[in-house]
DNA sequence: ACAAATTATATCGCATGCGATATAATTATC
DNA sequence: GATAATTATATCGCATGCGATATAATTTGT
């Protein structure tokens, strides 16, 4: 009996399933943003900004819960692809200004069908994703709300 | 009146919580498998072979959803920390056959107790927990499942 | 005012994750 | 039984994701 091993099976593991999912996820992502020219870290990053105009680099890290060491050269990207413009804030040059550019902002449009696309991937009735939206970010914000320990 | 884009708004996206879900769960086993000298990916590949034993890549893949060249390059990493062996299989020299070596087979004591300290740090009630376990396995299954289109 | 602490971003190194492609071993086909 | 198709793994290039550390700008403490 090796019931000792138990809580170590791989099926008997909370966090793989959100992994895997989250790999999958990507992986579907990819067929419809590559037609934008984005990768799914650079749609979050153009979601934020359709939503803001404006924004800067430690706003977008909190928002999307990724580091500074991801964003930095991930904003060149988008620079370079003439979606974003990367500028210093007048009022504190620790900040970044990151806007979009005309281009940037057109791009909106084109992605106005991707979630839809995407929502035609996953198999859950609508119950499901809404049960699984409110968990995940009960699990997310039980991290935010910590004290330090 | 914005609503054209409602859809595009990253609070109306489902995929984004599991993405950052997965980000957040990685970070936290980072601090346990260090002990271990193990990142997650190996230790999910670890967790399988403790109750296989023996395995071959295209197993591991599947199990775990990756691909080769995900997995080629970890698999020489475990076998260069001593956890595991690889030869070819005698039948069949396409297949690899990894096995545990002693090391990796010992190892799986010293993480008995990396479950139950993830598990203090997701802070979801048990029926949560399950709900979340339950629905995202039907996402993943919704995938091997499906025709091809 | 000026040194110290804080803050926002940048850089480095490592470990994935994957599409595309290549290669070697086996199987299928005629 | 030679060739074609298939299968399992390997290699390449690119894009993250993060801990650790560095740097520049601002704020704090006195």
């Amino acid at each position: 009996m090796n019931d000792k091993y138990e809580a170590l099976r791989l099926k008997n593991q909370l966090c793989f399933p959100i992994y895997a999912a989250s790999n999958l996820i990507t992986r579907k992502y990819k067929r419809f943003l590559d037609e934008l020219n984005l990768t799914y870290t650079q749609y979050i990053v153009m979601m934020v900004l359709w939503e803001q105009e404006r924004a800067n680099e430690k706003f977008l890290c909190e928002v999307l819960c990724l580091k500074s060491n991801t964003l930095t050269p991930l904003l060149k990207k988008l620079q370079e692809k003439g979606y974003i413009e990367i500028t210093k804030d007048k009022g504190d040059e620790r900040n970044l200004a990151i806007t979009l550019t005309k281009t940037g902002k057109e791009l909106q449009d084109q992605a106005l069908s991707v979630p839809e696309c995407i929502a035609n991937e996953i198999h859950l009735a609508p119950e499901e994703a809404a049960e699984l939206y409110r968990i995940l970010y009960k699990l997310l914000d039980g991290e935010k709300n910590r004290t330090e320990d």
